[in-house]
DNA sequence: CTCTATTATTAAACACGTTTAACCAACAAA
DNA sequence: TTTGTTGGTTAAACGTGTTTAATAATAGAG
Protein backbone atom coordinates (compact mmCIF):
# COMPACT_ATOMS: atom_id res chain seq x y z
CA UNK A 1 0.00 0.00 0.00
CA UNK A 2 1.70 3.49 -0.66
CA UNK A 3 2.09 5.90 1.32
CA UNK A 4 -0.47 8.25 -0.24
CA UNK A 5 -3.15 5.04 0.76
CA UNK A 6 -2.00 4.88 4.34
CA UNK A 7 -2.19 8.41 4.77
CA UNK A 8 -5.51 8.61 3.96
CA UNK A 9 -6.93 5.56 5.79
CA UNK A 10 -5.29 7.00 8.86
CA UNK A 11 -7.01 9.97 8.37
CA UNK A 12 -10.16 8.72 7.89
CA UNK A 13 -9.98 6.46 10.91
CA UNK A 14 -8.61 9.29 13.03
CA UNK A 15 -12.48 11.25 12.20
CA UNK A 16 -14.19 8.03 12.68
CA UNK A 17 -12.58 7.87 15.76
CA UNK A 18 -13.29 11.30 16.64
CA UNK A 19 -17.17 11.14 15.17
CA UNK A 20 -17.76 8.26 17.52
CA UNK A 21 -16.47 10.14 21.02
CA UNK A 22 -18.62 13.34 20.46
CA UNK A 23 -21.57 11.75 18.77
CA UNK A 24 -22.20 9.52 21.55
CA UNK A 25 -20.61 11.96 24.66
CA UNK A 26 -22.71 15.12 22.92
CA UNK A 27 -24.96 13.68 20.50
CA UNK A 28 -24.97 13.76 17.04
CA UNK A 29 -27.15 17.29 16.72
CA UNK A 30 -24.97 18.71 19.19
CA UNK A 31 -21.81 18.33 17.95
CA UNK A 32 -20.82 19.75 14.45
CA UNK A 33 -18.65 19.11 11.89
CA UNK A 34 -16.18 21.36 12.68
CA UNK A 35 -15.86 19.88 16.17
CA UNK A 36 -15.54 16.57 14.85
CA UNK A 37 -12.73 18.15 12.71
CA UNK A 38 -11.31 20.00 15.65
CA UNK A 39 -11.48 16.38 17.80
CA UNK A 40 -9.49 14.55 14.92
CA UNK A 41 -7.20 17.18 13.91
CA UNK A 42 -7.89 17.58 10.52
CA UNK A 43 -10.05 20.66 8.20
CA UNK A 44 -13.94 20.43 8.40
CA UNK A 45 -13.78 20.08 4.70
CA UNK A 46 -11.54 16.49 5.00
CA UNK A 47 -14.28 14.86 7.07
CA UNK A 48 -16.71 15.98 4.04
CA UNK A 49 -14.25 14.59 1.58
CA UNK A 50 -14.17 11.31 3.65
CA UNK A 51 -17.51 11.00 4.23
CA UNK A 52 -20.00 12.37 1.80
CA UNK A 53 -21.90 14.20 4.73
CA UNK A 54 -22.49 14.20 7.71
CA UNK A 55 -25.06 11.44 8.02
CA UNK A 56 -23.32 9.36 6.03
CA UNK A 57 -20.77 9.80 8.57
CA UNK A 58 -23.21 8.75 11.24
CA UNK A 59 -23.85 5.66 9.09
CA UNK A 60 -20.58 4.36 9.28
CA UNK A 61 -19.83 4.82 12.84
CA UNK A 62 -22.40 3.53 14.34
CA UNK A 63 -23.81 0.44 12.34
CA UNK A 64 -20.91 -1.82 13.54
CA UNK A 65 -21.77 -1.58 16.82
CA UNK A 66 -25.28 -2.80 15.16
CA UNK A 67 -24.28 -5.37 13.41
CA UNK A 68 -22.38 -6.58 16.55
CA UNK A 69 -25.64 -6.85 18.50
CA UNK A 70 -27.44 -8.47 15.71
CA UNK A 71 -24.85 -11.18 15.28
CA UNK A 72 -25.04 -11.59 19.49
CA UNK A 73 -28.85 -11.64 19.54
CA UNK A 74 -29.13 -14.16 16.89
CA UNK A 75 -26.01 -15.97 18.21
CA UNK A 76 -27.86 -16.28 21.59
CA UNK A 77 -31.36 -17.31 20.30
CA UNK A 78 -33.23 -20.18 21.45
CA UNK A 79 -33.17 -23.32 19.51
CA UNK A 80 -34.94 -24.47 16.97
CA UNK A 81 -37.45 -26.04 19.79
CA UNK A 82 -38.77 -23.12 21.20
CA UNK A 83 -41.80 -20.92 19.84
CA UNK A 84 -40.86 -18.61 16.89
CA UNK A 85 -42.67 -15.78 19.40
CA UNK A 86 -39.90 -16.80 21.50
CA UNK A 87 -37.11 -16.42 19.67
CA UNK A 88 -38.29 -13.31 17.58
CA UNK A 89 -38.92 -11.39 21.09
CA UNK A 90 -35.52 -12.87 21.92
CA UNK A 91 -34.04 -10.34 19.14
CA UNK A 92 -36.11 -7.60 19.93
CA UNK A 93 -35.29 -7.75 23.66
CA UNK A 94 -31.81 -7.64 22.79
CA UNK A 95 -31.79 -4.94 19.87
CA UNK A 96 -34.22 -2.80 22.36
CA UNK A 97 -32.06 -2.93 25.19
CA UNK A 98 -28.81 -1.96 22.69
CA UNK A 99 -30.61 1.58 21.39
CA UNK A 100 -31.67 2.09 25.14
CA UNK A 101 -27.89 3.09 25.80
CA UNK A 102 -28.31 5.74 23.56
CA UNK A 103 -32.17 6.14 22.69
CA UNK A 104 -31.39 10.07 21.08
CA UNK A 105 -28.46 9.13 18.85
CA UNK A 106 -29.94 6.14 17.68
CA UNK A 107 -33.36 8.14 16.85
CA UNK A 108 -31.57 10.57 15.17
CA UNK A 109 -29.50 7.60 12.78
CA UNK A 110 -32.69 5.96 11.73
CA UNK A 111 -34.30 9.17 11.35
CA UNK A 112 -32.01 10.39 8.98
CA UNK A 113 -31.54 6.81 7.32
CA UNK A 114 -35.02 5.06 7.05
CA UNK A 115 -36.36 7.75 4.67
CA UNK A 116 -33.40 8.63 2.45
CA UNK A 117 -33.90 7.78 -1.21
CA UNK A 118 -33.08 3.98 -2.01
CA UNK A 119 -29.39 3.70 -2.30
CA UNK A 120 -28.27 6.04 -0.25
CA UNK A 121 -27.41 4.02 2.46
CA UNK A 122 -25.25 1.62 1.66
CA UNK A 123 -24.64 -0.40 4.96
CA UNK A 124 -27.46 -0.25 7.27
CA UNK A 125 -29.36 -1.10 3.97
CA UNK A 126 -27.06 -4.49 3.67
CA UNK A 127 -27.75 -5.14 7.16
CA UNK A 128 -31.97 -4.85 6.99
CA UNK A 129 -31.71 -6.82 3.58
CA UNK A 130 -29.40 -9.76 5.19
CA UNK A 131 -31.85 -9.47 8.50
CA UNK A 132 -34.92 -10.13 6.38
CA UNK A 133 -33.34 -12.75 4.27
CA UNK A 134 -32.36 -14.81 7.56
CA UNK A 135 -35.03 -13.75 9.08
CA UNK A 136 -37.51 -15.51 5.95
CA UNK A 137 -35.25 -18.60 6.12
CA UNK A 138 -36.20 -18.73 9.70
CA UNK A 139 -39.91 -18.92 8.84
CA UNK A 140 -39.31 -21.44 6.26
CA UNK A 141 -37.71 -23.65 8.47
CA UNK A 142 -41.11 -23.56 10.38
CA UNK A 143 -42.73 -23.76 7.65
CA UNK A 144 -40.98 -27.30 6.72
CA UNK A 145 -41.43 -28.62 10.56
CA UNK A 146 -45.35 -27.86 9.85
CA UNK A 147 -45.10 -24.76 12.36
CA UNK A 148 -45.99 -22.31 9.50
CA UNK A 149 -48.50 -22.82 6.83
CA UNK A 150 -47.41 -23.80 3.78
CA UNK A 151 -49.52 -21.41 2.25
CA UNK A 152 -47.99 -18.25 3.56
CA UNK A 153 -45.56 -15.78 2.16
CA UNK A 154 -42.56 -16.03 4.20
CA UNK A 155 -40.51 -12.91 3.02
CA UNK A 156 -44.34 -10.91 3.45
CA UNK A 157 -44.35 -12.24 6.78
CA UNK A 158 -40.60 -11.87 7.51
CA UNK A 159 -41.23 -7.53 6.51
CA UNK A 160 -44.04 -7.83 8.14
CA UNK A 161 -42.80 -9.00 11.74
CA UNK A 162 -39.71 -6.72 11.10
CA UNK A 163 -42.99 -3.89 10.75
CA UNK A 164 -44.03 -4.10 13.76
CA UNK A 165 -40.89 -4.38 15.19
CA UNK A 166 -39.63 -1.47 13.61
CA UNK A 167 -42.96 0.72 14.89
CA UNK A 168 -42.75 -0.41 18.53
CA UNK A 169 -38.63 0.84 18.13
CA UNK A 170 -39.97 4.23 16.66
CA UNK A 171 -42.46 4.35 19.35
CA UNK A 172 -39.67 3.68 21.65
CA UNK A 173 -36.85 6.06 20.54
CA UNK A 174 -39.16 8.98 20.43
CA UNK A 175 -40.73 8.80 24.08
CA UNK A 176 -38.48 8.70 27.04
CA UNK A 177 -41.42 7.39 28.98
CA UNK A 178 -41.40 3.98 27.15
CA UNK A 179 -39.22 1.23 29.14
CA UNK A 180 -38.23 -1.22 27.36
CA UNK A 181 -40.31 -3.60 29.12
CA UNK A 182 -43.32 -1.85 27.85
CA UNK A 183 -42.34 -1.65 24.37
CA UNK A 184 -41.72 -5.53 24.76
CA UNK A 185 -45.47 -6.56 26.05
CA UNK A 186 -46.40 -4.45 23.36
CA UNK A 187 -44.62 -5.74 20.52
CA UNK A 188 -44.76 -8.85 21.81
CA UNK A 189 -49.01 -8.96 21.56
CA UNK A 190 -48.57 -7.53 18.21
CA UNK A 191 -46.41 -10.33 16.88
CA UNK A 192 -48.68 -12.87 18.65
CA UNK A 193 -51.62 -11.61 16.29
CA UNK A 194 -49.67 -11.45 13.60
CA UNK A 195 -48.34 -15.18 13.91
CA UNK A 196 -52.33 -16.68 15.35
CA UNK A 197 -54.34 -14.02 13.44
CA UNK A 198 -57.33 -12.01 14.88
CA UNK A 199 -60.45 -13.68 13.07
CA UNK A 200 -62.08 -16.82 14.28
CA UNK A 201 -60.66 -19.96 12.48
CA UNK A 202 -62.49 -21.13 9.45
CA UNK A 203 -66.21 -22.01 9.79
CA UNK A 204 -66.19 -20.49 12.92
CA UNK A 205 -66.81 -17.09 10.93
CA UNK A 206 -70.09 -14.96 11.44
CA UNK A 207 -72.85 -15.95 13.86
CA UNK B 1 -61.07 41.30 16.35
CA UNK B 2 -58.60 44.08 17.10
CA UNK B 3 -56.35 45.49 13.88
CA UNK B 4 -53.11 43.90 15.13
CA UNK B 5 -54.96 40.47 14.88
CA UNK B 6 -56.39 40.76 11.55
CA UNK B 7 -52.73 41.45 10.26
CA UNK B 8 -51.38 38.90 11.78
CA UNK B 9 -53.84 36.54 10.55
CA UNK B 10 -53.44 37.97 7.00
CA UNK B 11 -49.85 37.56 7.14
CA UNK B 12 -49.98 33.80 8.11
CA UNK B 13 -52.46 33.26 5.19
CA UNK B 14 -49.83 35.23 3.02
CA UNK B 15 -46.99 32.87 4.14
CA UNK B 16 -49.52 29.41 4.30
CA UNK B 17 -50.33 29.92 0.54
CA UNK B 18 -47.05 31.03 -0.44
CA UNK B 19 -45.18 28.17 0.70
CA UNK B 20 -48.77 25.99 -0.31
CA UNK B 21 -47.09 26.85 -3.89
CA UNK B 22 -44.04 26.44 -3.97
CA UNK B 23 -43.58 23.26 -1.80
CA UNK B 24 -45.40 21.72 -4.83
CA UNK B 25 -44.25 23.30 -7.41
CA UNK B 26 -40.26 23.07 -6.32
CA UNK B 27 -40.23 20.37 -3.24
CA UNK B 28 -39.88 21.30 -0.13
CA UNK B 29 -35.78 20.77 -0.04
CA UNK B 30 -35.76 22.99 -3.16
CA UNK B 31 -37.55 25.89 -1.83
CA UNK B 32 -35.93 27.45 0.74
CA UNK B 33 -37.47 30.02 3.56
CA UNK B 34 -36.54 32.91 1.60
CA UNK B 35 -37.77 32.05 -1.17
CA UNK B 36 -41.79 31.81 0.40
CA UNK B 37 -40.89 34.95 2.51
CA UNK B 38 -40.28 36.53 -0.93
CA UNK B 39 -43.17 34.90 -2.32
CA UNK B 40 -45.72 35.80 0.54
CA UNK B 41 -43.98 39.40 0.44
CA UNK B 42 -42.84 39.22 4.13
CA UNK B 43 -39.35 38.93 5.58
CA UNK B 44 -37.74 35.37 5.99
CA UNK B 45 -37.73 36.21 10.08
CA UNK B 46 -41.48 36.66 9.61
CA UNK B 47 -41.92 33.12 8.41
CA UNK B 48 -40.30 31.83 11.78
CA UNK B 49 -41.98 33.67 13.64
CA UNK B 50 -45.44 32.61 12.27
CA UNK B 51 -44.41 28.69 12.09
CA UNK B 52 -41.47 28.57 13.98
CA UNK B 53 -39.55 26.33 11.31
CA UNK B 54 -39.79 24.76 7.88
CA UNK B 55 -40.91 21.66 9.12
CA UNK B 56 -43.88 23.28 11.12
CA UNK B 57 -44.63 25.45 8.13
CA UNK B 58 -44.33 22.17 5.94
CA UNK B 59 -46.89 20.10 8.31
CA UNK B 60 -49.32 22.87 8.93
CA UNK B 61 -49.14 23.80 4.82
CA UNK B 62 -49.87 20.26 4.27
CA UNK B 63 -51.87 18.14 7.10
CA UNK B 64 -55.38 19.72 5.69
CA UNK B 65 -55.66 17.75 2.89
CA UNK B 66 -54.18 14.79 4.03
CA UNK B 67 -57.63 15.25 6.55
CA UNK B 68 -59.44 15.65 3.72
CA UNK B 69 -57.88 12.39 1.80
CA UNK B 70 -58.92 10.51 5.34
CA UNK B 71 -62.37 11.89 5.25
CA UNK B 72 -63.49 10.94 1.86
CA UNK B 73 -61.65 7.74 2.28
CA UNK B 74 -63.71 7.05 5.31
CA UNK B 75 -66.86 8.42 3.84
CA UNK B 76 -66.31 6.05 0.75
CA UNK B 77 -65.71 2.75 3.05
CA UNK B 78 -67.16 -0.55 1.95
CA UNK B 79 -70.24 -0.97 4.25
CA UNK B 80 -70.59 -2.99 7.52
CA UNK B 81 -71.16 -6.10 5.59
CA UNK B 82 -68.14 -6.07 3.60
CA UNK B 83 -64.65 -7.63 4.92
CA UNK B 84 -62.79 -6.23 7.67
CA UNK B 85 -60.05 -6.86 4.49
CA UNK B 86 -61.56 -4.99 2.18
CA UNK B 87 -62.55 -1.69 3.98
CA UNK B 88 -58.67 -1.40 5.10
CA UNK B 89 -57.75 -1.91 1.68
CA UNK B 90 -60.22 0.54 0.11
CA UNK B 91 -58.66 3.27 2.78
CA UNK B 92 -54.86 2.64 1.85
CA UNK B 93 -55.56 2.70 -1.94
CA UNK B 94 -57.26 5.99 -1.31
CA UNK B 95 -53.86 7.10 0.63
CA UNK B 96 -51.51 5.39 -1.53
CA UNK B 97 -53.30 7.08 -4.36
CA UNK B 98 -53.12 10.25 -2.59
CA UNK B 99 -49.60 10.68 -1.85
CA UNK B 100 -48.84 9.17 -5.47
CA UNK B 101 -49.35 13.02 -6.57
CA UNK B 102 -46.35 14.39 -4.94
CA UNK B 103 -44.40 11.54 -3.42
CA UNK B 104 -40.80 13.74 -3.01
CA UNK B 105 -43.55 16.26 -1.13
CA UNK B 106 -44.81 13.77 1.13
CA UNK B 107 -41.87 11.67 2.20
CA UNK B 108 -39.86 14.84 3.46
CA UNK B 109 -43.13 15.76 5.32
CA UNK B 110 -43.27 11.87 6.67
CA UNK B 111 -39.40 11.82 7.47
CA UNK B 112 -39.24 15.40 8.72
CA UNK B 113 -42.36 14.30 11.59
CA UNK B 114 -42.54 11.01 12.10
CA UNK B 115 -39.25 10.80 13.67
CA UNK B 116 -39.14 14.05 15.85
CA UNK B 117 -39.59 13.73 19.63
CA UNK B 118 -42.97 13.23 20.80
CA UNK B 119 -45.16 16.77 20.98
CA UNK B 120 -43.05 18.39 18.44
CA UNK B 121 -45.88 18.09 15.58
CA UNK B 122 -49.61 18.21 17.27
CA UNK B 123 -51.24 18.05 13.71
CA UNK B 124 -50.26 14.97 12.32
CA UNK B 125 -50.30 13.48 15.73
CA UNK B 126 -53.62 14.36 16.66
CA UNK B 127 -54.41 13.31 12.74
CA UNK B 128 -53.23 9.73 13.87
CA UNK B 129 -54.51 9.29 17.34
CA UNK B 130 -58.09 9.89 15.86
CA UNK B 131 -57.50 7.70 13.06
CA UNK B 132 -56.22 4.81 15.51
CA UNK B 133 -59.08 5.50 17.43
CA UNK B 134 -61.67 5.42 14.33
CA UNK B 135 -60.10 1.92 13.47
CA UNK B 136 -59.50 0.93 16.92
CA UNK B 137 -63.58 1.31 17.45
CA UNK B 138 -63.63 -0.52 14.20
CA UNK B 139 -62.42 -3.75 14.97
CA UNK B 140 -64.17 -3.64 18.18
CA UNK B 141 -67.07 -3.42 16.01
CA UNK B 142 -66.45 -6.45 13.80
CA UNK B 143 -66.03 -7.92 17.54
CA UNK B 144 -69.46 -7.68 18.50
CA UNK B 145 -70.54 -9.29 15.12
CA UNK B 146 -67.92 -12.04 15.73
CA UNK B 147 -65.31 -11.54 12.78
CA UNK B 148 -63.11 -10.62 15.13
CA UNK B 149 -61.91 -13.03 17.90
CA UNK B 150 -62.88 -11.83 21.63
CA UNK B 151 -59.32 -11.98 23.07
CA UNK B 152 -57.83 -9.94 20.40
CA UNK B 153 -56.56 -6.55 21.99
CA UNK B 154 -58.52 -4.07 19.36
CA UNK B 155 -55.61 -0.86 20.02
CA UNK B 156 -52.49 -3.48 19.48
CA UNK B 157 -54.74 -4.74 16.43
CA UNK B 158 -55.17 -1.31 14.83
CA UNK B 159 -51.74 -0.08 15.46
CA UNK B 160 -50.22 -3.16 14.05
CA UNK B 161 -52.54 -2.95 11.09
CA UNK B 162 -51.20 0.54 10.70
CA UNK B 163 -47.68 -0.24 11.10
CA UNK B 164 -48.14 -2.56 8.19
CA UNK B 165 -49.71 0.07 6.26
CA UNK B 166 -47.22 2.40 7.04
CA UNK B 167 -44.06 0.77 6.46
CA UNK B 168 -45.33 0.03 3.08
CA UNK B 169 -45.90 3.44 2.34
CA UNK B 170 -42.56 4.33 3.56
CA UNK B 171 -41.39 1.43 0.78
CA UNK B 172 -43.44 3.32 -1.94
CA UNK B 173 -42.39 6.90 -0.99
CA UNK B 174 -38.89 6.08 -1.34
CA UNK B 175 -38.88 3.67 -4.03
CA UNK B 176 -40.36 5.59 -7.67
CA UNK B 177 -40.25 2.10 -9.50
CA UNK B 178 -43.09 1.07 -6.74
CA UNK B 179 -46.66 1.44 -8.34
CA UNK B 180 -49.52 2.01 -6.17
CA UNK B 181 -50.78 -1.43 -7.10
CA UNK B 182 -48.10 -2.87 -6.24
CA UNK B 183 -47.84 -1.48 -2.88
CA UNK B 184 -51.29 -2.28 -2.39
CA UNK B 185 -50.52 -5.98 -3.38
CA UNK B 186 -47.68 -6.36 -1.18
CA UNK B 187 -49.98 -4.66 1.97
CA UNK B 188 -52.87 -6.83 1.04
CA UNK B 189 -51.30 -10.20 1.93
CA UNK B 190 -49.51 -8.91 4.82
CA UNK B 191 -53.06 -7.16 6.19
CA UNK B 192 -54.28 -11.11 5.40
CA UNK B 193 -51.75 -12.57 7.27
CA UNK B 194 -52.44 -10.49 10.20
CA UNK B 195 -55.75 -11.36 10.52
CA UNK B 196 -56.02 -14.68 9.90
CA UNK B 197 -52.54 -15.27 10.89
CA UNK B 198 -49.64 -17.53 9.69
CA UNK B 199 -49.24 -20.61 11.71
CA UNK B 200 -51.95 -23.45 11.49
CA UNK B 201 -55.17 -23.73 13.13
CA UNK B 202 -54.68 -25.09 17.22
CA UNK B 203 -54.51 -28.54 17.31
CA UNK B 204 -53.08 -28.82 14.42
CA UNK B 205 -49.27 -27.86 15.41
CA UNK B 206 -46.63 -29.79 15.67
CA UNK B 207 -45.70 -32.96 13.12
C1' DC C 1 -54.63 63.77 23.54
C1' DT C 2 -50.29 62.03 25.61
C1' DC C 3 -47.48 58.72 27.25
C1' DT C 4 -46.21 54.09 28.04
C1' DA C 5 -46.46 49.12 27.05
C1' DT C 6 -47.12 45.68 23.85
C1' DT C 7 -46.22 43.29 19.73
C1' DA C 8 -45.87 42.31 14.71
C1' DT C 9 -42.22 43.00 11.69
C1' DT C 10 -37.70 43.00 9.95
C1' DA C 11 -32.57 43.86 8.82
C1' DA C 12 -28.62 42.03 10.10
C1' DA C 13 -26.06 38.55 12.09
C1' DC C 14 -25.16 33.79 13.29
C1' DA C 15 -24.34 28.69 12.99
C1' DC C 16 -23.50 24.99 10.54
C1' DG C 17 -23.42 21.72 6.54
C1' DT C 18 -21.34 21.85 2.33
C1' DT C 19 -18.71 23.51 -1.99
C1' DT C 20 -14.97 25.64 -4.39
C1' DA C 21 -10.59 26.54 -5.73
C1' DA C 22 -5.97 26.50 -4.63
C1' DC C 23 -2.01 24.24 -2.63
C1' DC C 24 1.44 20.93 -2.11
C1' DA C 25 3.29 16.42 -1.13
C1' DA C 26 3.62 11.97 -3.22
C1' DC C 27 4.15 9.48 -7.39
C1' DA C 28 5.44 8.22 -12.34
C1' DA C 29 7.94 8.98 -16.49
C1' DA C 30 11.91 10.92 -18.75
C1' DT D 1 17.34 14.23 -10.95
C1' DT D 2 13.92 16.72 -13.33
C1' DT D 3 9.35 17.34 -14.79
C1' DG D 4 4.67 16.80 -15.06
C1' DT D 5 0.55 14.65 -12.91
C1' DT D 6 -2.33 12.84 -9.54
C1' DG D 7 -4.83 13.27 -5.43
C1' DG D 8 -5.26 14.31 -0.33
C1' DT D 9 -5.83 18.45 2.23
C1' DT D 10 -7.60 22.79 3.39
C1' DA D 11 -8.77 28.00 3.78
C1' DA D 12 -12.19 30.57 2.42
C1' DA D 13 -16.68 31.19 0.78
C1' DC D 14 -21.53 29.94 0.10
C1' DG D 15 -26.45 28.73 1.04
C1' DT D 16 -29.83 28.22 4.18
C1' DG D 17 -32.39 27.69 8.58
C1' DT D 18 -32.71 30.32 12.58
C1' DT D 19 -31.75 34.02 16.22
C1' DT D 20 -31.13 38.62 17.79
C1' DA D 21 -31.81 43.19 18.46
C1' DA D 22 -33.94 47.17 16.78
C1' DT D 23 -38.08 49.49 14.61
C1' DA D 24 -42.47 51.00 14.12
C1' DA D 25 -47.25 50.56 14.58
C1' DT D 26 -51.05 49.59 17.67
C1' DA D 27 -53.45 49.25 22.11
C1' DG D 28 -54.44 50.76 26.54
C1' DA D 29 -54.18 54.03 30.68
C1' DG D 30 -54.20 58.61 32.51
Amino acid sequence: MSRRETTKLETRQLILEAARKLFHRRGPELCTMRDIAREAGVSPASVVVHFKNKTALLEVALYEDIEQTIAKAVATMPQAGASLHGRLMHIARCMYGFYDNDRELYRVLIRDTTFEKAGENPYLTRQLQEYLQFFGALIEQEKERGKVRPGADARIAASSLFSLYFSVLMEFLRSPDLTPDMALGWLSEAVRQHLTGIVPPEGDKGK
